[in-house]
DNA sequence: GCCGTTTTCGGCCCGACTGTTTTCAGTCG
């Protein structure tokens, strides 16, 4: 099963134990260890094989013995009966906009209908035939509401439809751009998922800082692009945009705006967490500003006068709003409650083991995996970009150096000495343009000269040992046979990491956003190599942004050091180091993590250890 | 059912929006 079945297991759980009145707050233990599964970025078999159930938030002795049994006898006996114990038209129902546990079980009940296959077909002959009119609670807005919502779930729009960072990024832009146009609008800001940079959003999620909120909420709802309004009220508003996607937006008053950030950004279980926190303090958080319950002087915070029962402290930014707490501030791509809150507060206490000091874009010095046009007749694509645009962009980033990492040229249409001769030809040629460019002040960029190299299924480099002469340094892939079993491939990988210049393992996890799982390996096995043997890894290629956020924390925590490197294939692709830099702050990175922080001399002592 | 700067027991986030409500329940994020 995948994480995202047993999550949706779990909420029907949560679901069927609403209906049964069971303890509500074992109902939200199954909702949030729901949530937790279904952001997982590694499979969670993965982690129960390596015995790390606990450490996933919100699973305890309960649930982690439910998912043993699950993985060893393929099922959950006790869950099993609690899904049985209700109609199966229950859960369909449940997938409806607008349907919840409670009127799910009203409608599959009261109407009889049991049948998943025909449910929502028996639903809507119910509505027609005006059963439902008689039913206490039921007018004629709510059943209007409901066909409508049948009608969206049948054309597929309940489905989870992510979308990669990079585009939830320009669609948010634009909406933005609109909005900023305004002269009511005081300040405005991408928040929820798109602030913490997860890799793939759901939801765009919009704040605005105004005086005058309804001004700004209608000009929201009228944006040009916007298909229909979802919600509308005071506070704030949502729209379904023409291609589908839905933008929030919340708006609030300059000077409480901070608390309306740090509600915005989320994530979900962290603000969970961070209100549990607050209120043994006292306190009670919300998006308008934190409220004293009890009315007690709070003594071992940095804000006092905090007195007034009946008053909601407002602050215009989030610094201060965490502060507040006796916390530091916590950057929004460590908010999804894996110890951010208890590092904060380490750190506002002066203690060891704070939140970690976390890499910058600008602390990037340079990208060493990019493909240039030069035709060595590769194994895989090409890039597009000659050497001067590389080198152009490289120095309007600041970047003190670049790498070239062309594919390999292919096996299949060379003998070893040609390989060899093809190497040593594009040594020569992207030597001679780069020590005759223009002499200008601008031309400062260093070259590494390397090569992407694939590892074969046996673990071999697909280029000769002597053609190594004329590269400083290689990236090595996997580019085919994703489907080995895990030992295999960790075999595979080890031994293409361990020629002497095979410094870099590229997109370690081959997945793909959306598309493509990544292959099964051992990490901490890989991990351990890479810390011995002085090997790195890491990619920002939209699509793959791999490693993937928790394993680049695992290997921060060993000690394994990383490179955030494009893949580019042209050279404006160089643009991405920014989403690769976000999985690195999100696997909680600082810079003594990331090589390419290395100034040019210093990397190219790396090199050579 | 989870969890721990006060705790292995006894707590558990908070508000917006909607409909059909005269005060609230259900759903959502």
């Amino acid at each position: 099963m995948s994480n995202l079945e047993i999550a949706t297991l779990f909420r029907n759980v949560a679901a069927v134990l609403t209906i049964q009145n069971a303890n509500r707050f074992r109902i939200v233990a199954y909702e949030k260890v729901a949530d937790s599964i279904e952001k997982l970025t590694s499979d969670i078999k993965d982690l129960w094989k390596d015995g790390k159930l606990r450490e996933i938030p919100g699973i305890g002795d309960t649930i982690a013995s439910y998912i043993d049994e699950l993985f060893k006898t393929g099922k959950i006996k006790h869950l099993e009966a609690i899904i049985k114990s209700v109609s199966p038209a229950f859960f369909i129902f449940l997938q409806i906009p607008g349907i919840g546990p409670k009127r799910a079980d009203f409608l599959t009940s009261n109407l009889k209908i049991s049948n998943p296959k025909t449910a929502l077909n028996d639903l809507k002959k119910a509505i027609k035939s005006g059963k439902i009119s008689k039913f206490a609670g039921w007018g004629e807005k709510s059943q209007s509401e409901l066909t409508k919502s049948i009608a969206s779930f049948e054309r597929g729009h309940i489905k989870e439809n992510r979308m990669p960072l990079p585009f939830a990024d320009s669609i948010a832009m634009q909406v933005l751009e609109y909005l900023k146009k305004l002269p009511q609008v005081k300040q405005a800001d991408v928040l929820g998922s798109l602030r913490r940079k997860v890799p793939t959003i759901g939801d765009i999620d919009l704040a605005v800082a105004t005086n005058e909120p309804n001004v700004v909420i209608k000009a929201f709802v009228d944006y040009p692009k916007a298909r229909k309004t979802v919600d509308q009220g005071e506070k704030g508003a949502t729209i379904l945009l023409f291609d589908g996607r839905q933008v929030d937006l919340r708006v609030q008053t300059p000077k409480a705006y901070g608390a309306m950030l740090q509600y915005f950004t989320g994530s979900k279980l962290h603000n969970i967490h961070l209100r549990e926190f607050a209120i043994k303090k006292g306190l009670s958080l919300s998006e308008h500003g934190i409220k004293n319950i009890t009315g007690l002087k709070i003594k071992d915070l940095r804000f006092k006068n905090f007195n007034d029962k009946s008053k909601i402290y407002e602050f215009n930014d989030e610094v201060k709003f965490y502060n507040a707490l006796g916390l530091d501030w916590i950057p929004p791509e460590l908010r999804e409650d894996t110890g951010e809150i208890e590092a904060a507060l380490r750190q506002a206490q002066g203690k060891q083991q704070g939140l970690p000091k976390l890499v910058n874009l600008n602390d990037i010095k340079g990208d060493l995996h990019i493909h240039s046009n030069y035709n060595l007749e590769p194994s895989h694509d090409l890039g597009l970009s000659t050497l001067e645009e590389l080198i152009k962009q490289a120095d309007l980033l600041h970047y003190e150096y670049i790498g070239i990492s062309d594919h390999n040229p292919s096996i299949s249409g060379h003998n070893q000495l040609q390989v060899v001769e093809i190497l040593k030809k594009r040594r020569e040629k992207l030597e001679h343009i780069f020590t005759s460019r223009e002499n200008s002040v601008k031309n400062r960029v260093q070259i590494f000269y390397m090569l992407e190299i694939d590892i074969d299924p046996k673990g071999n480099l697909a280029i000769p040992d002597e053609a190594f002469a004329y590269i400083d340094a290689a990236i090595v892939s996997i580019h085919s046979n994703f489907k080995m079993n895990k030992t295999d491939m960790t075999k595979r990988i080890l031994s293409g990491l361990r020629h002497a210049k095979a410094k870099i393992f590229g997109h370690p996890t081959g997945r793909l956003l959306g598309s493509r799982e990544g292959y099964e390996a051992d990490w901490n096995q890989i991990f351990d190599f890479c810390k011995k043997f002085n090997r790195a890894v890491i990619n920002s290629w939209p699509e793959r942004l791999d490693l993937p956020d928790l394993l680049v924390r695992e290997a921060v925590k060993k000690g394994v050091k990383l490179f955030i490197d494009t893949d580019s294939h042209e050279h404006l692709q160089m643009f991405n180091m920014q989403y690769g830099v976000s999985v690195a702050r999100r696997g909680w990175a600082e810079n003594k993590d990331i090589l390419n922080t290395l100034s040019y001399n210093e990397l190219e002592k790396w090199m050579k250890i």
